[in-house]
DNA sequence: CGCACCGGGTTCTGCCATCTGC
DNA sequence: GCAGATGGCAGAACCCGGTGCG
């Protein structure tokens, strides 16, 4: 906690509001600067597809004249456009003063229509907040146009700041919260009560398989897998089930896993899982493979997982067709990791210059780039001798 | 120097469903 | 019966380099 000078006032937080001077001639809920408006009485000719009854026109022009795509925004949110009381100008010119473009603020507005319903002062103190976790304004407009929803769903303010405490409080260090926050931005808009019920949803696996340190085990997979608090505790449990079910680990191999290199698996959606462990089983026992060697090659490189069956299917394919072995491939994991099409190529390297996959080994196949091509330069040179 | 081992970085929204409060 | 708030879902890998050892 000492590492967290910056977070620190935020639990006290009590930040003097910093106003622009223009927000001052705006009121929270302005009726706008324009006229009054007129709520538009669906006087449209027969055979014109029929706008939805009752929209505020004036905030319709508003939006237009905003770039908004108007057609959007009532597809998302058709509420919004027959309110009478919206704050578009406050809201545009707020994000402005953030440093971000017109475009980007009719994409916003866009994609989450809710945002205009949002006062000048909400948003200030809940851009103070986030600004706590992020360095620049800059960088908050670049999440915000990624994931406007994140930032505009939540109108409690509260909420948030208790959410951030609350991850402080797991031990989270303000690198991790900035990680977290600017990868799944989603999970501090998430109701307080949510985010423990996961967090106490993990403490419990970790007891149920016999680990001693609950709160450390959560903080493992959070700061392993930036996603986890925006899963269902359901999707996470049945995940688990899963592998548990499929494979005979032990708990602390299960243990093991879920907090290092497997944590990544738990948001895998559920069919996902089930799909490619399947075929990962049906592919490697037509190979010759046992039970026993999946069970090893998950635990060595549980993000076989990831990669659906096709993909597998032509990866394993052109290693095998190179004469190189299933054991080797077993040995060596993580040559899947690469692209097929960089497998691919590799081998065709190798094989120009005569590489000998029994002799050396397919270690080769897993480094970078740089370091390939040096491999490469070496072995053409020696060949030249 | 060359290699094997190991871990880390990047990445993830936009929609629908369901409740709740007015 | 509405709009707002919130939960939940599908989607599906790839690459790089530090380090320690012989």
């Amino acid at each position: 906690m000492t590492a967290l000078p910056g977070l620190r006032t935020l639990l006290g937080f009590h930040r003097s509001l910093t106003l622009q001077c223009r927000s001052v001639l705006i009121p929270t809920f302005s009726i706008h600067d324009c006229p009054p408006r007129k709520l538009c009485c669906t006087s449209t000719k027969s055979g014109e597809p029929k706008p939805p009854p009752t929209e505020n026109e004036s905030l319709l022009e508003n939006l237009n004249l905003m770039g908004v795509d108007v057609t959007k925004a009532r597809q998302r949110q058709p509420g919004v456009l027959r309110k009478a009381f919206t704050n578009e100008q406050g809201v545009a010119q707020f994000l402005e003063g953030k440093g971000a473009s017109r475009k980007i603020i009719a994409g916003i507005i866009s994609r989450y229509p809710r945002a205009i319903t949002r006062s000048i002062e909400h948003l200030e103190q809940r851009w103070g907040l986030w600004k706590n976790i992020f360095k620049t304004d800059a960088e908050m407009v670049s999440i915000l146009d990624r994931s406007p929803e994140s930032f505009f769903r939540s109108s409690d303010n509260g909420n948030l700041e208790k959410n951030i405490a609350f991850l402080i409080s797991l031990g989270l260090n303000s690198k991790d919260l900035h990680r977290l926050l600017a990868t799944a931005p989603r999970t501090f808009s998430n109701s307080l009560e949510l985010n423990k019920q996961m967090v106490e949803f993990l403490e419990d696996i970790c007891t149920e398989l016999g680990g001693t340190n609950p709160e450390q085990f959560a903080k493992n997979i959070i700061s392993r897998n930036l996603y986890i608090l925006i899963r269902s505790t359901k999707r996470v449990k049945t995940n688990i089930n899963t592998l548990k079910t499929s494979l005979k680990w032990s708990d602390e191999e299960m243990l093991a896993l879920l907090q290092g290199r497997g944590a990544d698996l738990l948001d895998l959606s559920n069919e996902y899982m089930k799909k490619n462990l399947n075929s990962l089983k049906q592919k490697l026992f037509s190979l010759g493979c046992r039970k026993a060697d999946l069970e090893k090659l998950i635990v060595n490189y549980p993000m076989i997982l990831y990669i659906g069956s096709d993909t597998l299917s032509s990866k394993l394919d052109c290693l095998l067709k190179e004469g190189i072995k299933m054991q080797q491939i077993l040995e060596t994991p993580k040559v899947l990791d690469y692209s097929t099409q960089n497998i691919t190529g590799r081998l065709e390297e190798l094989k120009k210059v005569g590489y000998d996959f029994k002799k050396y080994g397919i270690n080769v196949l897993d480094s970078s780039k740089k370091r390939f091509d040096a491999k490469l330069e070496r072995l053409a040179a020696s060949l030249a001798k």
